[in-house]
DNA sequence: ATTCCACAGGAAACAGTGGTCC
DNA sequence: GGACCACTGTTTCCTGTGGAAT
């Protein structure tokens, strides 16, 4: 034990004021930077421009969609190639106007259009965020690109999602989004959508696939070199020279390598470990310090999950572990007497099926169909993570904190 | 060969909220 | 103030299913 035993804080305080900092440039490590190299990506990137240059010719430019797993440069490079073009307009007076929207973001199709509308210059009264039919929001964007002769290009991001919204609500504004041409008289409006899902088009309409798929451009998963040649830019320029080690580097690398070719993940990793050995004043970022980023990343998106559900959901989760690897049935009953002791009303068992499954998709829990013969099918659950990690969470939930 | 269990999971309907429009 | 709209969370109703038990 040393002598000398410094309070917390002193501690911390002291680190800040002396210790010196391995990242210089924070901005570097989001993912909303767009480096001026985007490397591995020249040919989508001239690709992209290639299709949108009929837009400085006041010519309507084809639509595109683009295909790719996350992280592999798509919304950068688009991000990167329509900020190029902005800059060669705005020296002349061509009205273009350039909006971004990703679906997921938004929960609705409502919320989306809305969304591009206000980008659009819409107020809240002339575009309200509810009460409006949706042809009647489709109509008012229209009316205004129509008014100000504006040539638009609508980035959506995570097109598969849209595409999943309208289908259910039976809604063909993907259709008339990329036929909304025909009813402009003056300006136009072009469609880049953006996808991870590469079988994404197998369930659109055929009317659409002809329209937007005008010009298709796939952005290939990145190999673990090419990251590794990604993650050397962003040290040099994020990081204090010497501050990352050749093998962290290579670990950084190879992880995320390993998940598919993601770089945006690879960069976030990259980050927290920055942050971890910052905080800890190391010299350098080692591998053991990528390791335990990947830890913690993965720990902190199951807490980020548990603690975002409601209530019923997390009773659910809660019968789960007390009923540990049981029956549907079985967290049922379990589930019920959980809800009599908090006097809440329990939901159905349809519900509560459906929740679970909706549980299962963040990965926190597991099932399995199991068929018992006589005894019926049915589907196991059982937790993921460790109970340990779930007591924690949901100690900080004030109804449920009494039967943690 | 037939029966029958204990659910899975789809479809549709419904209630409630928060809004517009005329 | 009534008709209408989008949307969410839920209930109701329903059909389907693999294999142990008979």
């Amino acid at each position: 034990m040393s002598t000398t035993t410094l309070d917390p804080i002193e501690k911390l305080l002291e680190a800040t004021v002396s210790g010196k900092s391995l990242i210089k440039n924070r901005t570097v490590l989001h993912h909303t930077f767009i480096p001026n190299n985007i490397h591995h990506r020249d040919l989508e990137q001239e690709k992209v421009t290639q299709s949108l240059l009929p837009i400085l010719k006041q010519s309507r430019p084809s639509n595109i969609l683009i295909y790719g797993k996350p992280g592999t440069g798509k919304t950068l490079v688009v991000r990167r190639v329509l900020s190029k073009i902005q800059e060669r307009v705005e020296k002349t007076n061509f009205p273009i106007k350039l909006i971004y929207g990703n679906s997921k973001e938004e929960t609705t199709l409502y919320g989306l259009l809305v969304d591009f509308g206000r980008q659009l210059g819409l107020s809240e009264k002339e575009l309200p965020t509810t009460g409006l039919s949706i042809s009647e929001v489709f109509k008012r964007l229209l009316r205004i690109i129509n008014k100000n002769s504006l040539n638009t290009v609508f980035i959506i991001d995570e097109i598969d999602f849209l595409a999943h919204l309208v289908s259910k609500s039976k809604n063909d504004i993907l259709y008339q989004l990329t036929r909304s041409n025909d009813r402009i008289k003056n300006g136009s409006l072009t469609l880049v959508g953006i996808s991870n899902d590469l079988t994404f088009k197998d369930r659109l309409d055929p009317r659409v696939i002809s329209s937007l798929g005008e010009e298709e451009i796939v952005f290939t998963s990145y190999s673990v070199n090419q990251i590794h040649k990604i993650l050397e830019d962003r040290i040099q320029l994020a990081f204090v020279e010497g501050a990352v080690e050749e093998s962290a580097l290579n670990l950084c690398a190879a992880m995320a390598g390993r998940e598919h070719g993601d770089a945006r993940r690879a960069i976030d990793l990259l980050r927290v470990a920055g942050e971890i050995a910052e905080r800890e004043q190391k010299e350098k970022v080692s591998e053991e310090h990528v390791r335990r980023a990947s830890q913690k990343m993965e720990e902190d998106k199951e807490t980020a999950a548990i603690q975002s559900y409601p209530l019923h959901e997390k009773l659910l989760i809660l019968a789960v572990m007390r009923a540990g690897g049981s029956s549907t049935g079985e967290i049922f009953s379990a589930y019920t007497k959980l809800c009599k002791s908090v006097r809440q009303k329990e939901l159905t068992q349809r519900r509560m099926t459906q929740m679970l499954s909706e549980i299962e998709l963040s990965g926190i829990i597991s099932g399995r169909i199991v068929h018992q013969g006589i005894h019926g099918r049915t589907k196991k659950f059982k937790l993921t993570i460790s109970p340990e990690t779930i007591k924690q969470t949901l100690k900080k939930d004030l109804i449920l904190e009494d039967l943690v």
